[in-house]
DNA sequence: AGAAAGGTTGTTTTT
DNA sequence: CAACCTTTCT
């Protein structure tokens, strides 16, 4: 008999899931592979916890890898008739542990306003003290410190437990930098990212109060993608859950795919020693992909010997087989792409947002942009250059994380001269003098600088302008909304007409994301009934690319394999299986690091609802070279039955050839209607061009107005 | 002080 | 090939 308020699950569950959502006390490994609806299981054990066994939403804590799952995991459970979820913790490793820190910040001796640094942010600081030292960029790079430092503290090492290995010349000078840089971290009032995990650790083991206090309130504990966590994750689990010993974790060893980030593998593999008692689940039933598409990719990751094992199988049908594209370069790689997604959307009626296209790096994006946009066909790219780390918009950031939290050198140095307002280098330098002599920041060092006999008067007026600037800001911070003070501030300082006055086509593009900063600032106003500028900053540190993508537009999705973790596309593409790119050269020797190639590899695969294409070119540009290239091992590795090797280069150039006209084809004139594959049904405006270059252009009815290569347009005449 | 030009350097993947 | 840094020129 079930009340109002009980859960109706037999629908949404199957058995197996059922078993681990009512199984609800002591630790549990949920081993559930790609597909298997493991983030349902998740939601509904919210739902139980807090429907069946009255638990109180406040004890929950529930642990994701990005804001989106987040996101979209409290949509779910919000859903659910009569649930209250408003207290729940859902979020991140990071966004939790920034939670804790701003709470408790001064154990560690820090200001709850602390700023968070990016890698831009950190890369200054390791130049800077460098220099400090004496050590040349020419010898040692920057990156490569910031590499190694961050490596350390992905593994909890302190500066002091660094150690110099004989072997690495280098390692004295990382010692050392890294000594000086926690040294200025702490007394900029600043943390990266890896101290949002670190620094709660540090309170928890130095105040058993604090620690009680997190272990009491978190009574049941949800992890989702464990096998992607680190140590210093893994360390806040071990602590903040020792209490009531109500851990759940849910991962799949076959997709960790982090260990470059610090993600021990070896933290889902003997989950069950570290956590005695712990019960082992299996979710073994793929409800995504077609036959074809699962066992290609287990053929493919059984390659694979560090592994627990699994048995994966699915009801859904046979499906197509996975094509595999050999192309001479990456634009016939891109247009390969481009002529099936088309050819799809035609004959299987899908939408631009049904595929997306994955690459192992980045850079890869560009050519395929290149293709996209002389197809006229729309797509979105997630991540590259992330939106807040545009340089004006981290211009108007850097002002107000000042404004906030003045202690930031870095980020003050930023704005200084920021629309330039006569504070050369000279001055600068003098009030670091000044600043470091009286061994204060350089904020109170401009107000010594002020008074200073040594600057000419007209830097110190300068100075004096710029230092009430702020303190004019900081005195206002709470009694306007945050909205307006960004606004007059960058009318004030000159931003607005600084990118205004300078009508390139570049600063355009700057002002439009400044004006989308203005609008993220209002939504964010809106939502959290005037947020704070900490706050703000605080989200969009933690924010990134991908928890800003709308799934529902129209419009080809591209992305690294990386970030498509935990997503799902009816056709996917995954580009340059070749060897050197993936697996990547630096991956390619260690047996290790092939492992987590393949398993990104197999990541990339099971995304795949009902259709899966691999691609790799014979020739690929890379430092600006034309390299010839050899392709994956892992094409070599894989059960052939599941692939049709349909398309060989010279097939793309045949539809070429036939679908190309001359400049004198005189059925394309202005005022016909035509229709197309994607756009629908328009009227052709103007033509222009000639041979194989011929472009049209026609104002469409559904989407407005597109310029076309007649060669790929594949238009159909309607008159 | 700031822009323009020239040289050099390097590509992983991200919270 | 681009992003970045340094130098040089105005």
């Amino acid at each position: 008999m079930k009340t109002k308020n009980k859960l109706y699950w037999d629908k949404e569950l199957n058995p197996e899931q059922r078993e681990i959502v009512s199984y609800t006390d002591g630790p549990i490994l949920v081993l559930a592979g790609a597909g298997s609806g493991k983030t349902r299981v998740i939601t509904y054990k919210i739902a139980y916890l807090i429907l069946e066994k009255n638990i109180l939403p406040e004890r929950i804590l529930t642990l994701t890898f990005t804001n989106k799952a987040a996101n979209e995991m409290k949509e779910r459970i919000a859903s659910f008739k009569n649930l209250k979820c408003d207290n729940l913790w859902i979020g991140t490793f990071h966004s939790m542990s920034c939670r804790i820190l701003r709470r408790e910040a001064k154990f560690v001796g820090y200001k709850n306003t602390f700023n968070i640094y990016d890698e831009n942010d950190q890369l200054k600081i390791i130049k800077e003290v460098m220099g400090r030292f004496g050590y040349s960029e020419k010898n040692i790079l920057p990156k490569t410190i910031y590499r190694k430092i961050d490596y350390a503290k992905n593994h909890l090492v302190s500066p002091e437990n660094y150690v110099v290995s004989d072997w690495d010349r280098y390692d004295n000078i990382v010692k050392s930098v890294y000594s000086e840089y926690e040294k200025f971290m702490k007394s900029h009032n600043a943390v990266d990212f890896n101290d949002l995990l670190i620094k709660p650790i540090e309170i928890f083991n130095t105040n058993p109060s604090i620690l009680k206090k997190y272990q009491n309130k978190f009574k049941y504990i949800l992890v989702d993608e464990f096998q992607d966590t680190n140590l210093a994750q893994y360390q806040l689990l071990k602590l903040i859950s020792q209490k009531h010993n109500n851990i759940c974790i849910v991962g799949d060893d076959d997709q960790s795919i982090y260990g470059w980030r610090g993600a021990e593998i070896s933290n889902i593999m003997n989950f069950d020693k570290e956590f005695k008692g712990a019960k082992i689940f299996k979710l073994e039933r793929n409800y995504r992909s077609t036959k074809n598409i699962l066992g290609f990719a287990q053929s493919l990751v059984n390659n694979n010997k560090n592994r627990r094992d699994k048995n994966l199988w699915t009801p859904n049908e046979e499906g197509e087989k996975i094509s595999l594209g050999s192309l001479t370069d990456e634009k016939g790689e891109s247009n390969w792409i481009a002529q099936n997604i088309k050819k799809e959307i035609f004959k299987k009626k899908k939408r631009l947002g049904d595929f997306a296209v994955l690459y192992r790096t980045n850079a890869q994006s560009r050519v395929l942009e290149e293709g996209f946009y002389n197809e006229s066909i729309p797509y979105t790219i997630v991540g590259g250059v992330r939106f807040y780390e545009r340089k004006e918009i981290k211009d108007i950031l850097a002002y107000l994380k000042v404004i906030s939290n003045p202690d930031d050198d870095i980020n003050l140095k930023r704005i200084i001269n920021y629309p330039a307002r006569g504070i050369g280098k000279t001055t600068i330098s003098k009030i670091e003098e000044i600043s470091k002599e009286k061994g204060v920041n350089l904020y109170q060092g401009i107000k010594l600088g002020i008074e200073s006999k040594n600057l000419p008067d007209r830097s110190r007026e300068n100075l004096k302008l710029f230092y009430y600037l702020i303190e004019k800001y900081r005195s206002i911070i709470r009694k306007i909304s945050l909205n307006e003070l960004v606004r007059t501030l960058i009318e004030e300082v000159g931003i607005s007409t600084l990118l205004r006055k300078e009508g390139t086509e570049e600063s355009l593009g700057r002002w439009e994301n400044v004006q989308e900063l203005l609008s993220s600032i209002s939504d964010y106003s809106k939502q959290k009934n005037n947020g704070s500028i900490d706050g703000f900053l605080e989200k969009i540190s933690l924010f990134s690319d991908l928890d800003v993508w709308d799934n529902k537009q129209d419009a080809v999705t591209f992305m690294t394999v990386h970030n498509a973790k935990g997503l799902e596309f009816s056709s996917v593409f995954i580009t340059g299986l070749e060897e050197g790119l993936f697996p990547l050269y630096n991956y390619m020797n260690d047996e290790k690091e092939v492992e987590e190639e393949r398993r990104l590899f197999y990541v990339g695969a099971t995304r795949a609802i009902d259709k899966l294409y691999l691609s790799y070119v014979v020739k690929r540009m890379r430092f600006g070279e034309i390299k010839n290239t050899k392709c994956s091992r892992f094409l070599d590795e894989i059960d052939r039955r599941f692939i049709v090797n349909e398309i060989e280069p010279i097939k793309v150039r045949k539809r070429k050839l036939k679908n190309k006209i001359n400049a004198k084809d005189e059925r394309y004139r202005a005022g016909r209607s035509v229709a197309h594959e994607i756009f629908g049904i328009g009227r052709i405006i103007e033509i222009e061009g000639t041979g194989e270059f011929v472009k049209i252009l026609v104002d469409f009815e559904a989407v407005g107005r597109k310029k076309l290569l007649v060669k790929y347009a594949n238009l159909k005449f309607m008159d």
